[in-house]
DNA sequence: CTAAATTTAATTGTTTACAATTTAAAGCCG
DNA sequence: CGGCTTTAAATTGTAAACAATTAAATTTAG
């Protein structure tokens, strides 16, 4: 290197490692979330909705660190695939409220085998070690998110 | 929950964690890289071609494990400002090698301070805690990428 | 040597990301 | 009430990602 600082060598970096560590696990959860009709994006909007239903778009991108410009086009193609309803809410018409629909729910069914999928590609990692591992992860979101 | 399985559980997941963590720190790297007219991922290809000029396509897809559908476009776009140079190789006419031009060059003395200000974004973290992270980071990627 | 297989980039088409702007509704304040 | 600000989502435009296919050069087998 003509200019002595190993800090802009790949290796070294956090970032790198984190964006090249998530495609390639997204990756993984290509081929099972297929067979659901669903991209990892939509997969992680209907996690939300299992989990709670009826939020709106603004509620479920703080929890995806999205904004509407990005969820808008996911939820359109969600709701044409008739996995949720998109419903402008009467109290603020100024919200947009996502309601599952009938095989939107159904679908939770199906989705219960990817996790214990994709933690079998982990078999190797002893499960402490991963469990911190995720621990880190989130307080890396904590410590940069605001 | 209507399904009692915590394994859907956004909180309780690897990947989604890692996903949200990359996007927030890679916008952290936005401002500064703007200064130096890259964006992320032609960061990342300048990185490694200041490490090393007049690789591939492909040696630079495999280092940052994307393929050439992902690459063309960016290397052109360098190329656009004169960053990089495109050129089939005499050898081999299939291979295309990627060289730094004048300013491509010039603008790593620029891009030095880039690693510390996105450090010190994670002063709350111990040097060796941050160490270890990467260190699981990389094992992680060693894990999955095969 | 030559036809088939492989390799390398580029291309095509779909789906994110995300900044910046726009539109419309709701809240605020005199 | 009536303008002013704020909020929520959508829109616009640009830049990745990535699967699948194509095109061209090289390598391999027979």
């Amino acid at each position: 290197m003509s200019i002595s600082d190993d800090s802009l060598l790949l290796k070294n970096q956090v970032c790198f490692p984190l964006y090249a560590a998530s495609r390639i696990l997204i990756q993984a959860y290509r081929e099972p979330l297929e067979e659901l009709g669903l991209t990892y994006p939509q997969y992680l909007v209907m996690l939300i909705l299992w989990e709670k239903d009826g939020l709106t778009v603004s509620q479920i991108g703080e929890k995806l660190f999205l904004d509407s410009g990005t969820l808008t086009p996911v939820l359109k193609r969600l709701e044409a695939n008739n996995f949720i309803k998109r419903n402008r809410s009467d109290k603020d018409e100024r919200k947009v409220e996502i309601e599952l629909t009938y095989p939107g729910k159904s679908l939770q069914a199906k989705a219960t085998p990817i996790p214990e999928k994709i933690h079998s590609l982990l078999n190797q990692w002893e499960e402490g070690e991963l469990s911190l591992f995720k621990i880190q992860v989130n307080k890396l979101i904590e410590t940069l998110k605001h």
